[in-house]
DNA sequence: CGAGTTTGACCTGCGC
DNA sequence: GCGCAGGTCAAACTCG
């Protein structure tokens, strides 16, 4: 993978097991496996900004949303599961299902390969199908910066979780390698392009990978958001000095609305006592800090590019 | 009847 | 150039 532009490199021959990927959510037992692990400073040596993460989610959700960041929409390549970075670098990983999930690269980088992104919706509308496709053809050297796109890992029986929004299926498509087919679903509010692709993981079938592509336009439609913000700050939760004061709720906040709000919605009354952050005695502090990458996933061994 | 799903065909990029 | 795989389209279908 092309890489000359990014100042990270990551071995992709490191293992990244569940444990060490950012969001793995286990509806079955009522925990988020990996969200203390992930912001927890103590494991990292360092630690992130809520900015750094909340950008791919959506904002719109979030009374303070704001105008999407184009640096954010950077290419990446097809079936790569990717985060953003406070300073606009893309740590990117393979999720495709011919590629193993421990198996896996973090990089910053445009990709070369951004695969087509239609945009033939405006010259079909003529009703000139033929003509759309001649103009789809001259437009593809016109690459489009391929949205941000955002994966987690999730424990569920439910290959489409509910995440407070609607979405239309427009494919399905039989995987590689793998014996789950993968579904791709479009948001169906009018001019919101978001997609997101869910599969189930060949090797752990219990565990769905959901990809978000791009950034909601609108609000949700069934946001919980009032109960995420209630129980990610509360103090009761997490202890009145768990909590430093960089602590990302709002990333939070604009995350587990979205992404998460079924495993509110059928957890909430005993997610009060048992969810997220395991050890609710750690000091948590996000500091504003650049130098987060080699930081983010310890189970990769980060080196400088040449 | 509208919205969402299914599914085969098609398009595109990439590796050989 | 060819084949493969990922991604998308769109007609047919289902469902409420």
């Amino acid at each position: 993978m092309d890489n000359d532009k990014g100042p990270f490199y990551y071995s992709n021959h490191h293992e990244l097991n569940q444990s060490s990927f950012p969001f793995f959510m286990d509806n079955h037992h009522s925990t988020l496996e990996n969200f203390q692990g992930f912001f927890d400073p103590s494991l990292h040596g360092n630690s992130m900004d809520c900015n750094t993460l909340s950008r791919p989610f959506d904002l719109s959700c979030n009374s303070t949303s704001e105008v999407i960041d184009e640096n954010y929409k950077k290419h990446i390549s097809a079936g790569d599961l990717t985060m953003i970075s406070e300073n606009h670098s893309i740590l990117n990983s393979s999720l495709s299902s011919s590629s193993n999930e421990a198996d896996q690269v973090v990089t910053e980088e445009d990709s070369a390969k951004s695969k087509k992104d239609k945009q033939p919706k405006e010259c079909e509308e003529d009703g000139d199908h033929e003509k759309s496709k001649k103009e789809n053809k001259t437009k593809k050297k016109e690459k489009k910066a391929r949205e941000a796109r955002f994966a987690f890992l999730t424990k569920s029986e439910v290959d489409h979780l509910e995440d407070g929004y609607r979405w239309r299926k427009y494919g399905q498509k039989a995987v590689k390698n793998s014996p789950y087919p993968r579904s791709y679903y479009r948001c169906t509010t009018q001019k919101c392009n978001v997609k997101k692709r869910v599969e189930r993981s060949f090797e752990d079938p219990s565990t769905v990978i959901t990809t978000y592509e791009g950034q909601h336009n609108h609000h949700c439609p069934t946001t919980l958001r009032g109960n995420a913000i209630t129980m990610f700050s509360s103090p009761s939760l997490f202890g009145s000095t768990s909590i430093g004061p960089s602590f990302p709720q709002d990333f939070l906040a604009q995350l587990l609305p979205s992404y998460n709000n079924q495993y509110f919605r059928n957890h909430h009354e005993q997610n009060q006592n048992t969810m997220l952050f395991h050890n609710q005695n750690q000091q948590l502090q996000f500091p504003r800090d650049n130098g987060l990458l080699q930081d983010l996933l310890p189970s990769f061994q980060g080196r400088q590019k040449p």
